[in-house]
DNA sequence: TGTACATCAGTGAACGCGCGTTCACTGATGTAC
DNA sequence: TGTACATCAGTGAACGCGCGTTCACTGATGTAC
């Protein structure tokens, strides 16, 4: 059958690195094969190289573009509510601490499935990851100045970065502890989640 | 030169446990392997089947052990400290998000280091950490609410335990990111400490 | 536009390595008398 | 208390499996004329 379409090339290459995206999420980069990976992209393995050097060169796209879904999310969300920054930052919160993202790591936030593989992956692994935590925080603090904006409130942008930085830490391990005991014990878990979403809430 | 004695026997075990420990801290339970333990331990890796029944076997060892450690820190902290719970939150904070323990997740928190790899492992790994959670999720409402008491402050159990859950959460999260991106950009990895530190200073 | 040939993406077998686990062996420890 | 024997913790080789990676092959696509 091959060969295929470049277009179709570009293609697979996207399901590769959707599925990987998937699976590095859910099993982490050491738990899931690249044999796994291809068969959830619909291929068989041997293909794999024509896309990438290596499994690790695959980790930093999925690293690049983790966070890409993620910010435009986001943009959605601040564009659904174009005079409300306050009514944007509540959705932001709402939609990241629910059930439904605590149990799809494999379709969720990057930031908190794959922080400790970036963290331990090298300097390469993390400079991928760094960009897009930036993006995800220089959002956010855009979005505190313009609910203080709205609102008349004085300040300061250094005050809205501190607000978000503390914002996104919060977030990230309320989802974190959530899905560490997710199956072992439920209530613990919605707790965890109820809890800092009624919290950050109150800010 | 074997067989030892049975008190040594014990003592090998504690060995193997700690270097698991740290190397799975570090590395990740899928990360580090068996040899590299024992080696770390001080033994070669035929012995580890006269003290464990598996891998897994040991990782709920680790699990189980993984707070006991930061317990015993948290229990010293408030002995610092007997007539103010606000001098004793202030030390778990600033003492929790150091330079120095993100740089050292071999011997830090559990909670941080592990929480991702426990997701991943199931109910059974679950269960154990979630004991640990548990009981520094205790700890932590104790402390609030002596402070309350000794600041003269109306302050309801369930409140209490609100603020220890939204105060850790945000505590994990920022050591995580700060993981993150530590090699990367340290600058930033340091933002995210100070930031939170001071923030959750303010509460 | 048609033809002839080079290219190259996917296939599936194979390679080599490391990992978790097993095993025969050793000899000091534990124990039964 | 002493002796004789069973036990069993550590050693290091070996096994089997899965993983990341390579490779010969195929045949449709891309391209040169």
């Amino acid at each position: 059958m091959p060969r295929i379409t470049q277009e179709q090339k570009r293609l697979n290459r996207e399901r590769i690195v959707r599925a990987a995206g998937e699976g590095f999420r859910l099993r982490g980069v050491d738990g899931i094969g690249i044999e796994d990976l291809m068969k959830a992209a619909g291929m068989t393995h041997g293909g794999f190289y024509n896309h990438f050097s290596s499994k690790e060169d695959l980790a930093l796209e999925v690293y690049r573009r983790g966070f890409t879904d993620s910010l435009d999310a986001l943009a959605a969300i601040r564009e659904a509510h174009p005079r409300s920054a306050r009514a944007a930052l509540r959705d932001m919160v709402d939609g990241y601490l629910t059930a439904d993202h605590r149990d799809h790591p494999e379709t969720g936030c990057a930031s908190a499935a794959l922080a400790v593989d970036a963290g331990r992956h090298g300097a390469t692994a993390q400079a991928e990851y760094r960009r897009g935590l930036e993006g995800y925080l220089g959002a956010i603090t855009e979005m505190v100045l313009d609910r203080a904006r709205q609102s008349g409130t004085e300040l300061t942008a250094a005050e809205a970065r501190e607000r978000a930085v503390a914002m996104f830490s919060q977030m990230v391990g309320a989802l974190v502890l959530s899905r560490a005991v997710a199956e072992a014990d439920p209530g613990l878990s919605d707790e965890v989640l109820t809890t800092n979403r009624r919290r950050l809430r109150q800010r």
